[in-house]
DNA sequence: TTAATATATGAGCACATACTCACATAAGGA
DNA sequence: TCCTTATGTGAGTATGTGCTCATATATTAA
């Protein structure tokens, strides 16, 4: 008589509803892996990133062709893709005083194309 | 005579390709798209907001639930709620003095897991 | 009406972020 | 060697973000 779990959804103490607390809760991801997938999401968060992702996704550039490409200045460029770098997002090759950048797989690329989907289907 | 364009991956002048750069220009983004699509990303970019829309992606739960289940204060997840129904990525429905919330469409969902994904493969 | 409960919201604050500017580094050519 | 070019990076700064706290709103019950 001490647990009150019904398994229907009425309030019970506080408005919360054990069963699916406890449900939801046994599912939740860990701290550490919600966080994770928030930093990944992070660095598709920025309009620059998504041009110079979505550019890379058709091509190989290099970094002053970026900036040309989004319209920003080398050095902005560079700390974007200082930041794609550190997690995986981008690669490169030097050749030369040049930097080629590429994206590293194509998940990155399914997720833009997805985030794109997103948004026109919002536009309705 | 004033058209340099080669078919080569030459650094022309000041290191600009000038045929990748109009190629690259030419299929950009829009800056009105490319920020609604970093908007979009920006709501997944939350640990927080991470979790809810993890859990609502299994059930629908209503405000204190989700309160409990990610650990927060209901203010916090109410502030939280309130940018999520403005992107609509979640929906409500009222029942007494209780707001039911649930995910508005599929492609979150679809979003969220390949995120999660991701973060995975990055693991190795 | 009054009280209780569930949710929403404005203000304030601490912290994160994305630029610019100046300069560092690295590779090539004269 | 010295100079030029391509890129990287630290510092400073304006702006954005996500919480807490207090309070507002809305619904239900007494």
């Amino acid at each position: 008589m001490n647990q009150l779990n019904f398994e229907i959804d009425i309030c019970e103490e506080l408005c919360e509803h054990s069963r699916l607390i406890d449900l939801a809760k046994a599912e939740m991801l860990d701290d550490d892996t919600a966080q994770l997938i928030a930093e990944s999401f992070k660095l598709l968060a920025d309009t620059t990133r998504v041009k110079i992702l979505y550019a890379l996704s058709h091509r190989e550039l290099c970094v002053c062709d970026i900036a040309a490409v989004v319209a920003m200045g080398q050095s902005a460029v560079s700390h974007q893709l200082r930041l794609l770098r550190g997690a995986r997002m981008v690669k490169y090759r030097k050749e030369g005083t040049m930097v080629w950048y590429s994206l590293d797989d194509d998940l990155i690329s399914l997720l833009l194309s997805q985030g794109i989907e997103h948004v026109k289907h919002k536009q309705k």
